[in-house]
DNA sequence: TAAACGATTGAACAACCGTTCAACCGTAAT
DNA sequence: ATTACGGTTGAACGGTTGTTCAATCGTTTA
């Protein structure tokens, strides 16, 4: 058998070496820290922080978005696919048209907290 | 005088107007949406989400995080860097090493958020 | 059934972003 | 002063991501 760690280490001599220990000890699992970044991916965008707000007063039907945003129905559509897909939006459809509301109070909270972390 | 909107507009009929523009008027400013999106960028790379975890609980100097997420440490710095300039981390030097700590209580509340939201 | 329209989709393109690499800076030690 | 070492930086490369465009789906209406 080789090695078993084989991560491509910094280059350093001094290390911390107990303290650099006890701290993966206390990190979360790796797959809940590409779990947390792919979340806040979500909110990084404008045109979907856009969308969030649009529709956070109520349904809107995705060419009132669209016209809100000033952007065509395809680009709006695609965004809301993620956030479809992240279940932080829900929808039903009304003839022709498909609203889409927040699916979440939760997310509220958190944008909340990100706005007043912004104003200082 | 042309017409003053020229944005790129959907090419719908049908538009609940009337709402449209209540939502418009509700709405934060443009600037306010970047800025917003702009934070959760930080967030959004789970490069810095693992060192904001690693010094969550005390100092650790470039090294020491380069060690503990298996990176090098330019890697390491250049995402450190984002960090500084979105003042989420504080920095001190100390002989040859350069130890990095979180700068604001309000970035733990966040995560902690996040956190709840994935946990369902 | 056919036309009309809101909405979705996939491919393609451009812009953005994270890591690597090599060079360099700042401090401490010889 | 020179060497050693932790840390930073800029350019370059590859992968990701958002928008556009054209084609398609689903529902309603004629």
């Amino acid at each position: 058998m080789k090695n078993e760690k084989k991560t491509p280490l910094c280059e350093c001599d001094e290390v911390h070496l107990s303290e650099v220990e006890d701290r993966r000890r206390e990190m979360p699992a790796l797959e809940k820290l590409y779990e947390l970044s792919d979340f806040f991916k979500i909110f990084a965008d404008s045109t979907r922080m856009s969308i969030l707000f649009a529709i956070d007063k109520g349904p809107l039907c995705v060419c009132d978005i669209a016209h809100l945003l000033g952007m065509t129905k395809s680009a709006v559509s695609h965004q809301l696919k993620i956030l479809r897909q992240s279940a932080l939006v829900t929808y039903r459809r009304a003839g022709k048209n498909i609203f889409y509301s927040l699916a979440d109070d939760h997310v509220r909270d958190i944008i909340e907290k990100a706005l007043e972390h912004i104003e200082e």
